[in-house]
DNA sequence: CACCTTTGATCAAACGTTTGAATAAAACTG
DNA sequence: CAGTTTTATTCAAACGTTTGATCAAAGGTG
């Protein structure tokens, strides 16, 4: 357990939670702070992560983690229209768009108007691309290794089922969603 | 539990984690599946989480996430330089600085050569910064316990020791932090 | 079949972030 | 105390994201 820091100028990223928490419940009785400390930690947690995965794995290999996404994605679904790319990836259809407009350039993808339907884009990891996916994942799922390491197996799963419960609830209640 | 969709046109954002661990695991027998959806399910709530409070709670008050982030730590900690601004919140240095040019433009948010050291720059809300945080941060609080309320108050208490001892590890395990 | 609405994508503008370079003040070092 | 290094911030360029507008194709209706 870390030390309660009262004093602001002890705090670090992660304290900080503790403090504010404190703090907020202090000033506002209306606040939830078991409510509050679970998204301060998830969302640290999880930029945390996201910062190290990208700094350490993506970003030495010319790509962000937006970019390594969609190329992951069309990788195991194949060639597919951008509006699937952007409803599997969480992006919105701009957002794929436009970061399209990279990862061609890059020559790891291609767009090419679907027969189906002629206002759909169709997108699809070019030779590169495919090369460049499966030797970088390897290292992505090895860095995942070493987050995930600091559990138990059983605590793994145990997680895992909780954050599968925030997602499946989420799905159903949630009116802010992308689109 | 959800189907185990094999097609791919089937599949939406939360049915998708299945479907790249059962495909990924299939192709590359050195990939931890553990490791990959927890890594997978965890970045997925947690920007499903920080796209609905941004949309529904931040945005229509004209505010980004980051930006309010900045504000609450202000608001907390008080008048405080950029460099712990940054520290605490996450972010790079050149990031606030960027990010408080908004806030300040936006009246939200004092910037100030600090006395101590005068290379610092010392942050601080201003009135309508105050005004702007306690008005919001409570609508804030409603929507974390609208996403929290789907679990049990035991179970929020093991997702938050969970992830507090991921972000603990994390913390001395980790290479790649910001600055 | 002409008309209207919906759907898929892109563009434009504003914003936030990153890395690396530049500027300036402070802290060491000999 | 002059010279070097470190520290705090900002700037510049490139990138990704968002909302709202525009354009083109598809679907539905009379």
């Amino acid at each position: 357990m870390t030390e309660p820091a009262e004093n602001v100028d002890d705090l670090d990223f992660l304290s900080f939670v503790d403090f504010a928490v404190r703090k907020t419940t202090r000033v506002m009785p209306e606040v939830d702070p078991q409510a509050m400390r679970l998204v301060l930690e998830l969302t640290r947690v999880a930029s945390a992560l996201v910062y190290d995965l990208e700094s350490s794995v993506h970003r030495p290999q010319g790509w962000s983690w937006p970019g390594f996404r969609v190329l992951f994605m069309l990788w195991l679904s194949g060639p597919s229209d951008a509006k699937r790319v952007a409803k599997l990836s969480g992006m919105s259809r701009a957002a794929v768009s436009a970061l399209v407009n990279t990862l061609e350039r890059d020559g790891l993808v291609t767009r090419r108007r679907a027969e189906h339907d002629r206002r759909a884009v169709e997108l699809a990891l070019t030779e590169a691309g495919v090369d460049a996916i499966t030797s970088t994942y390897a290292a992505h799922n090895r860095r995942e290794q070493t987050w995930t390491g600091v559990l138990s197996k059983p605590e793994q799963t145990i997680l895992i089922g909780l954050l599968e419960k925030l997602a499946t609830a989420a799905d159903e209640l949630e009116i802010h969603t992308r689109d």
